[in-house]
RNA sequence: GGCCAGGUAGCUCAGUUGGUAGAGCAGCGGACUGAAAAUCCGCGUGUCGGUGGUUCGAUUCCGCCCCUGGCCA
């Protein structure tokens, strides 16, 4: 399957990724394709740092406000969905620009993902449950009699890897490694333009994340996750209640931490979830760094791009 | 001013019957195949408040000093 080649803008948060990405399609022909597994939930926009109402009506965003905080997404979906809108956006004659900081979701893009059947929820509460009796390394034990080079991959602590693979053992009655071999061929991923923006100094980034999470709430963070809550139906085991900021303010209002230490909780987690996007960036092989904190950047990128469109 | 309790890693603390010390958190590095803003793995030298003394040896015992908190004046 044909994929028509993309730019890749990725960034930790806070990099300045969104308005980069705004300043490049107001002025050449592509389209914002947003890379963020928190941006996908309605109704749950201050937190995630989602682009104002302003700004997506001049620089439209695909694959934001996607479905409801009740309900999961995946990387298998987005795989989907941007290969459908990347569609769209070939048969308008413009190129699709990927923007976001979920590795995974562009690693899935750019390298495929085996054919593995979906989540099957009945089968993970199954899991769950035993592990509250008999514990997860009981569970790693099964998986190492069930499918040893799968066992091999996975720490005895890594519930969520564990509960996956027992789940997929299931689904296909066979071990998973065999499937996660498979040859995971990314369409034309080798004429893609990798862009990552990221300040080298990495204390202004934390300063910056810091701010930044302040002046959600004076925007009134609290009252959204207050709103979410109030619904009734959202409870701590969900992906979107896992999100940095509603989960710290779930616990405040919920579990009686004070406002005080959800908060700090709230911004170290978001330090903690840059790190980890540079660890991921790091490895991107024949990517072009470009620092946001550089007054130079916009241009040059947006002259990088220019240059890359005309060689498609 | 007196008495008491403390002063040990960036933070909160443990500990050393005298042989220069270790947890949690933070931080740093890494992994990552349908939850990924998730999940997990690895990394611990710091004038043990200061200064004298006792001792082969003091962060540990003793004296004095400084700082913090509490109680009494």
């Amino acid at each position: 399957m044909a994929r028509s080649p993309a730019v890749l803008l990725m960034g930790p948060t806070g990099s300045g990724k969104t308005d980069l990405a705004a300043a490049i399609v107001a002025t050449l022909p592509l389209e914002i394709v947003s890379v963020d597994a928190a941006m996908v939930y309605r109704g749950m926009d201050i937190g995630t740092a989602k682009p104002s109402r302003e700004l997506l009506a001049r620089a439209p965003h695909h694959l934001i406000d996607l479905i409801d905080p009740a309900d999961r997404y995946s990387a298998a979906r987005f795989l989907a969905d941007s290969g459908k809108v990347m569609t769209e956006i070939a048969a308008r004659g413009r190129s699709p620009l990927l923007v976001g900081g979920t590795m995974l979701y562009f690693r899935a893009f750019q390298s495929g993902l085996a054919t593995l059947p979906a989540a099957d929820t009945g089968i993970r509460r199954k899991l769950d449950a035993r592990a509250s009796t008999e514990g997860w390394p009981a569970l790693h034990a099964e998986l190492a009699r069930l499918d040893p080079a799968a066992a091999a991959r996975i720490r005895p602590g890594d519930r969520q890897r564990i509960q996956r693979a027992l789940e997929v053992i299931e689904l296909i009655g066979g071990p998973i490694s065999g499937r996660q071999r498979e040859d995971l061929r990314g369409a034309s991923s080798g004429a893609d333009l990798r862009i990552v923006l990221a300040p080298t100094d990495r204390a202004a980034l934390y300063e910056r994340l810091e701010s930044r999470f302040e002046d959600m709430m004076c925007r009134g963070l609290l009252d959204e996750v207050r709103a979410l809550l109030a619904r009734g139906d959202l409870h701590a085991g969900l992906p979107s209640m896992r999100l940095i900021g509603y989960r710290q303010l779930r616990e405040h209002l919920e579990a009686g931490a004070t406002l005080e230490s959800a908060t700090e909780k709230a911004v170290i987690a978001t330090r903690q979830l840059a790190r980890r996007q540079l660890t991921w960036l790091r490895a991107e092989p024949q990517a072009e760094w470009f620092d946001p904190l550089d007054p130079a950047t916009p241009e040059r990128v947006a002259e990088r791009i220019e240059r890359w469109l005309g060689e498609q």
